[in-house]
DNA sequence: GAGAAGATCTCCT
DNA sequence: GGAGATCTTCTCA
């Protein structure tokens, strides 16, 4: 398998977001692979951006979306969930993309046993789901996604072609004007709202 | 050191 | 379709 190397995530953010859609996130859990592919992506813009963690500046905990793209960049939420997110930039405004869905593609068995849930357009169609099943924690926050350890993205082997579709993003209350949701148009696997 | 809000999910009606 | 769960992070004193 090809991994996505660093030229590819030091672009533009809304570029890399895009690009992201029906790529695979590779798990690897002791000897277990897990390999779900992206069908639904967001971008978080900096300083232009008032719904991104970056747009008040840098703190302890966005740092990461200030250095280089190609990191994971893992935070907590509601008392509940995990995001992952893929630091994605071009020169030194920060930026971020936010996998909000997969559809399960190997290592199923595992995801299913993860989250206690059997139905597969269940699993991984939300940002908190995906984490779960995959095991993502605050852990792999700042693991650097090119070296192809214990999680990594890489190209598919068969490249499908498919419309992309952007939409408003969910759950953010400002920068509701940019339509920087991204994902796999008639793919069943989505979150919706 | 306290208070409020948050890139969500699940259960209940 | 709506509210509760639950804790980290940021802001202000």
């Amino acid at each position: 398998m090809e991994i996505l190397d660093r030229t590819f995530y030091e672009r533009e953010t809304i570029t890399v977001a895009k690009e992201l859609l029906g790529k695979l996130l590779v798990r690897r859990n002791n000897k277990d692979n897990m390999i779900g592919k992206i069908v639904e992506v967001e971008a978080y813009s900096g300083s232009d951006d008032p719904a991104s963690h970056a747009y008040h500046g840098r703190t302890d905990r966005n740092y990461l979306m200030f250095g280089h793209g190609g990191y994971a960049y893992v935070y907590f939420i509601y008392g509940n969930h995990y995001c992952f997110n893929v630091t994605a930039k071009v020169g030194n405004n920060p930026g971020a993309v936010l996998i909000r869905a997969l559809e399960p593609i190997d290592g199923i068995e595992l995801m299913q046993a993860n989250r206690h849930v059997k139905d597969l357009k269940n699993l991984t169609n939300g940002p908190g789901k995906l984490t779960k099943v995959m095991n993502i924690t605050i852990k792999h926050s700042g693991l650097d996604l090119t070296k192809g350890e214990d999680l990594f993205l890489c190209e598919p082997k068969d490249k499908q072609r498919f419309e992309i579709v952007s939409t408003k993003r969910i759950g953010v209350k400002s920068g509701i004007d940019k339509l920087w949701r991204f994902y796999i148009k008639g793919n069943t696997f989505i979150s919706r709202r």
